[in-house]
DNA sequence: GGGCACAATATTGTATGCAATTTATGCGAG
DNA sequence: CTCGCATAAATTGCATACAATATTGTGCCC
């Protein structure tokens, strides 16, 4: 599955869309393929993609107005580095807002809603047992998008889904624990609560999967990618 | 004060950056200068704004992402206009990040807040008695702004931000209390929590005041403003 | 006179060229 | 040989020209 971009335009010579692009680099972020701190050169990206720069600014301002990347005037984009202090607030947010989501979730899913979740979970299962840990990644932070959309609030759900992609970064540079990627059975046993339409376990669920996600991060050293020559070195 | 744009370059000739022209064109949303619906060309904010319109299409994407304005394909740029279903998905996210963010901020609240909150409140009574309702009603959604800040919340303070725009909209669409605006005192006791370091309080002031702004709402009918013509004559 | 097709106009979408700024390179002084 | 400075290369910022699309206006035919 090469998504250099998107599969459709890719036989056609065709030229994809600012959104296209966006949504590439978010994908390739949130998948680990781009870390933090890389730079993302507005001409080597127009030609990657075959559009022009304009296309390519367009969409890098996209993500910069998501903080997935960072733009330093006159000097580039570049995927973004979150703090450990932007990390803690990032993830006091998820856990301001994604138990109270996930009750709703549980008390307004209906049956269409739990079958795309099994086949998300079903996903995510196969994604890990392929090794194909990108994907296990990404789809592990779209369940919680899906959770917030199923709960009929698309602007908390799009709040989420920025917490969710900056969460990818903070993954990226502070997680400290050795699995490779993590317990699957704690989005199970989710599911099945929204299944039941068990809302005080659907909240208390959610709550203690982020606090466990939360406590799996180092945020008292520097970032261990983005770190710069001298933290490394020196 | 005639913010045409900011007040600071007005006098030379000199020309706004993109983030400068989206205060002012999000500033004049705030303060209902702007209606919703109201169609924002391109060449006529270039033109106002003496720039070309590459800077006038980067402040409309940045106003777009923050949806406080619409932008549609080949047809341009216009002022949002929030149906029902999204006013109340708005006024529910706020009922759900403001209360537990009011009472860190009561928690955190340092002398300088405080000083800074005080000063605040005298500028919405000052602005209220001036007559000058479109910057009271700024005023009012920053105050709102300003305590996510002091809750050191960078992330939730921003959604907040976005939140507290986007209603300035709706309250342009839906609101149905004849009084002008409205009751300050929910503010001043607000604040007075804050100062008290009195968390518990803080959050109910909070959520009773975001109970009331919602309850001030009618989201049954169509917008009194963006109304189509049919809606309006047939 | 009304409706429809087509032309004219206006507006947005995109590419490209030039200016401004940063980054890299090379040269000379110490 | 190293440091500093000047110059060159590369990259981003911006404006403008052109292409694509939507809107408006006009005239013909029924």
């Amino acid at each position: 599955m090469n998504d250099r971009w998107s599969a459709a335009l890719k036989k056609q010579g065709e030229q994809p869309s600012s959104e296209v692009i966006a949504a590439s680099l978010s994908r390739a972020i949130h998948e680990h393929r781009l870390a933090p701190g890389t730079k993302l050169g507005e001409d080597e990206l127009a030609d990657i993609y075959d559009v022009s720069r304009t296309i390519v600014r367009t969409s890098l301002q996209s993500l910069a107005h998501g903080q997935l990347v960072e733009i330093k005037r006159n000097r580039g984009a570049f995927v973004a580095q979150p703090t450990p202090q932007e990390a803690q607030e990032i993830f006091e947010a998820r856990e301001l807002l994604e138990p109270r989501t996930a009750r709703m979730a549980a008390q307004r899913a209906t049956a269409k809603d739990i079958t795309m979740l099994q086949a998300h979970i079903a996903d995510e299962h196969a994604a890990l047992e392929n090794g194909d840990n990108g994907r296990a990644l990404y789809l592990s932070g779209q369940l919680h998008v899906h959770i917030a959309q199923i709960a009929a609030q698309a602007t908390i759900a799009s709040f989420i889904e920025t917490l969710v992609a900056r969460s990818s970064l903070i993954v990226a540079l502070y997680w400290k624990r050795a699995s490779a990627l993590c317990e699957t059975h704690a989005h199970d046993s989710l599911v099945l609560a929204i299944e039941r339409n068990d809302q005080t376990a659907a909240e208390a669920l959610m709550r203690s999967h982020l606090v466990d996600l939360h406590s799996a991060l180092d945020l008292s050293s520097k970032p261990a990618v983005g770190k710069s020559l001298r933290d490394i070195l020196g």
